[in-house]
DNA sequence: CTCTGTGAAGGGATTCACAGCG
DNA sequence: CGCTGTGAATCCCTTCACAGAG
């Protein structure tokens, strides 16, 4: 029922609050929350009343129980394993930086189609070679996986973590993967995002220019 | 007035036409564009109209010729300087891996707190120390900026880049940056989405199981 | 026939605006 | 007063569906 957006800006919320709360503020407004992370006011507390938390009209939420609220629906019960595919360079990055992030979320696989990097262990991430995918994803439980690999594989990747049983992936390659329909994909496509940003870089500095010469 | 959804798209297509070129396909349906990309054929139609270009019915569109059409629209007239802030694991492996990308995107120069770094040069990429940013933007015409740093120094970063004339962002940085409207920024928040698909994948897996066992 | 181009309809998401409360 | 919670309005995007062309 809660839409895709919403569930985006509830982990976006649950930052800011952590934040706010680390300075030790028991309460917050909407319009609070909404400097913090750009989000519009009214757009915060529909958020918030989709997932059924309650603040008081004269203070506000309350910290500490909204960021507990937010936690019971977007976090599942236990800890949710992540796999990786691909450990080139980018593949690494991204286990040492997922490492030091939210700890009910932990990459505990990784695989690589070069041999030679099987039984390795990187940030904790032990590596293993693709045969073994299905078996190490029905041990650890992995539900998610993350394709970091070059284009022309990222569909055999794909295709390989949904047989093992994954549900949800986390696509870096520059390639439209096709899944079934029960398989969640997002994509974080760095060379697209950066074509857009230039585009619009380029957009509003031509604004820029023509309004101070034009008028 | 061409939509931000759409600019996002047609870099999508664009890769999907130059595949599809290599394979020796002088003409595309907008169907088979969708199919390629997971968007709809009418989409697909309506976005190629948004920059004027026009397909022929009964032989569709010309591979080549869309993706000049589609160049003309994205890219600016010359090469687009790109600089990255923080030389990390993460911003290193930005770097390899953008310098194999578009020829027109090129990252020119790096930025990092660390002194040491300054000098160096990281896969055709100069280093510099912080204090020479709005020096090498100018000299370099570097106008889209991105930031690889941790959470705490990103609104610092974003702000010096701004300060050196960037009009665009793509931010890494698990924090929501504040800048002038004339600034565009995109975010790609690993943390984020890796929190999103963890849900979706939960969601759909929960489903599937209530599917089989409902009935 | 099967395409494209496109007006019109439809659906979501966001914002507006205000009642209700302390 | 200024806040939350929320119906109603608005806006934007996407899809439908069909005329027109070869």
């Amino acid at each position: 029922m809660t839409s895709d957006k919403t569930i985006g800006r509830l982990g976006l919320y649950r930052r800011c609050l952590n934040r706010l709360q680390g300075e030790g503020r028991p309460f917050v407004y909407s319009h609070q929350i909404a400097a913090e992370t750009g989000v519009s006011a009214a757009q915060v507390r529909r958020d918030l009343m989709a997932i059924g938390y309650s603040g008081s009209p004269n203070r506000g939420y309350q910290t500490t129980e909204l960021i507990k609220s937010i936690g019971e629906h977007l976090d599942g019960p236990g800890e949710t394993g992540v796999a990786l595919f691909g450990l080139g360079n980018l593949g690494r990055a991204i286990i040492a930086y997922v490492s030091r992030q939210r700890p009910n979320l932990a990459v505990t696989a990784a695989f690589d189609k070069d041999p030679a990097k099987a039984g390795r262990v990187i940030q904790g991430c032990r590596c293993y070679a693709v045969e073994e995918i299905a078996q190490v994803a029905r041990e650890k439980n992995i539900k998610v996986g993350m394709i970091a690999v070059p284009a022309y594989a990222a569909q055999d990747a794909a295709d390989r973590l949904v047989a093992a049983g994954i549900c949800g992936l986390l696509n870096f390659a520059p390639h439209s993967l096709k899944v079934p329909a029960h398989v969640h994909v997002e994509e974080l496509d760095l060379t697209l995002s950066l074509e857009k940003v230039a585009f619009f870089a380029r957009r509003s500095q031509a604004e820029k220019q023509s309004n101070s010469g034009g008028q």
